[in-house]
DNA sequence: TTGAAAGCGTTACCAA
DNA sequence: TTGGTAACGCTTTCAA
């Protein structure tokens, strides 16, 4: 493998002379570029990440950490990884699996010098700790934090949340059931807002074991919708969903009990994913991607010390044959 | 942020030594390392992964190379970030999205010594061309490859597909048609001859028309459907799919058209992913998840100049509603 | 426009 | 057990 060094000695010209043709500089003779150009060809020369890594102190490469990635992640790693990649970013994935101190690594990633900076979905540890490591590199997060040195890329799920309610409200469903996601995240604070409020505001009838947390899985759905439906007491007519994971559960579930979706039971899913397509689920489309795209400008901007340019987004419901 | 160079004035030793008490070096007198640890915490010194990686010239990073991040390969991807990340190593996505001369960015940063290895799963450039990378780093393909150099923890899917076909032939089905997967790839030409075989085994009747190549996705798959079913002439009455993505669209849409599955028509799928368990899908179970671990395995191996030590994987047909 | 030399922060070899 | 010092391969500042 051949070297800066060496392309110097066989051209005639120094090392930084090489650098400058290297970097694009305009600090060069079009002559003495077309050299060295020349022989960089010749030897198949190619310059040392690593090398530049160190002499720059900036890695170009951005660490995503998550407890792993399932299938409602999918398109915001996918653009997130697409957006850096258009400008020159490369993104390394750091699954937790929910434990602390493996995710405590990609921080610690960071200070190392291995990752410019960190885009974060759902974390495990505590956010005051998480906060500390902000001094070493910009760490954008997908949720919506309390912590405001941590930025976010989150919509209001308030928001987005009321237009499910609002729209099963207004198909004559009153008895609403949620499936709520993880308890401690703000998203999730700002649905059992919008589902507090709207509540009040309809007079609907509450009930504390129809709105249970910690349900994202496909099999965490089937297992509510037995619970709800096979209590003693009156039903549920309509569940909202943290996911349209939870809610393709919930579907198939219920149908399998012979409960008819959308007449006895309305299902709203989260995400318009394409299972929701599949399955027919109405659901509220969350721009993912868009999302991902704002998170990766929102660190670049800190990176290059610019001013972050932002798209504005927002919720949509799309109606099908569940509601 | 203190370096190395730092601790080792302060603590009276030379880089040399602190470099060793980092290292584990049993040489090293406990005495000494007790000084310099403390000396280590009080700073709150972190070692500079670059200078880590430009000295020993590896970076402990592979990178993973697809075209795209489906569902399919989800398994894949967190099963092999787990194992990575057990053993040290951090895993960097490189998707092309069909792009050649992005895919190719990827191997030149083997060259450039940013990862160490990389494990591919479909691409789209040449096989000779990629297999002139291989003297830059260990190259492990989850496809079975034409290239001997590069290696394969590929299953031999002419095993897996025979287990469908006998499967719904023994359930008197016999107009078999076959959404298949990427053309050009061996996996695809495995279960053609499986197909081929069997077709002559029990004389099926044969139509070239279904039979096509490159479908993928749901949408694809309730395409294929339509076509299929609204084509003059007889109808197929199974349709064995390149995954359960295709498998969950056919079925979608063919009850769409009002056609009962399985009487008048069964589906097959490929993977056995939580698609096929909610959507109660007959499919194949590959177990994608541990072909990750053995890609890991093959490279740390490669990498270590040990011995590789790898586990046996069969198929294994679970049958549900669909057939 | 070019060059010399000092970083960047480690590791690894050879002596002591 | 420890130290001195040359790698590792590039960037960047200061001079010329």
């Amino acid at each position: 493998m051949s070297n800066l060094d060496q392309i110097a000695k066989l051209s005639g010209f120094s090392k930084a002379t090489v650098s400058r043709v290297l970097n694009h500089s305009p600090h060069v003779s079009q002559a003495t570029r077309d050299t060295i150009m020349k022989i960089m060809e010749e030897l198949d020369y190619v310059p040392n990440g690593n090398a530049i890594s160190l002499s720059k102190g900036q890695t170009e490469q951005i660490g995503m950490v998550t407890e792993g990635i399932n299938e409602v992640m999918l398109p915001f790693l996918n653009s997130f990884v697409e957006t850096a990649s258009q400008h020159g970013y490369q993104t390394i994935i750091y699954t937790s699996g929910g434990d602390p101190a493996k995710e405590l690594q990609a921080f610690e990633d960071m200070r190392r010098k291995r990752v410019d900076a960190l885009v974060i979905s759902t974390c495990v540890n505590d956010q005051a700790l998480l906060g500390t490591f902000c001094k070493y590199g910009p760490i954008v997060s997908w949720q919506r934090m309390e912590r405001p040195e941590i930025q976010s890329v989150a919509m209001n799920q308030y928001d987005g949340y009321m237009l499910g309610l609002e729209h099963v409200i207004k198909q004559g469903y009153t008895r609403i059931a949620n499936a709520f996601g993880r308890p401690t995240s703000m998203n999730t604070s700002g649905r059992i807002q919008a589902y507090q409020d709207i509540a009040r505001k309809y007079a609907l009838p509450v009930n504390p074991d129809w709105s249970p947390t910690g349900i994202y899985s496909i099999r965490q759905g089937e297992q509510l919708v037995r619970e709800l439906l096979l209590n003693p007491g009156e039903r549920p007519n309509a569940i909202l969903c943290a996911n349209d994971l939870v809610a393709a559960g919930v579907l198939n579930e219920a149908r399998r009990m012979g409960v008819k979706v959308p007449e006895e039971l309305a299902v709203v899913g989260f995400d318009n994913t394409e299972l929701a397509h599949t399955l027919g689920i109405t659901s509220i489309y969350n721009p993912i991607a868009a999302q991902a795209q704002n998170a990766f400008l929102l660190i670049l901007s800190r990176l290059k010390g610019t001013e972050p340019e932002q798209q504005e987004l927002e919720f949509q419901l799309v109606k099908r044959a569940t509601t």
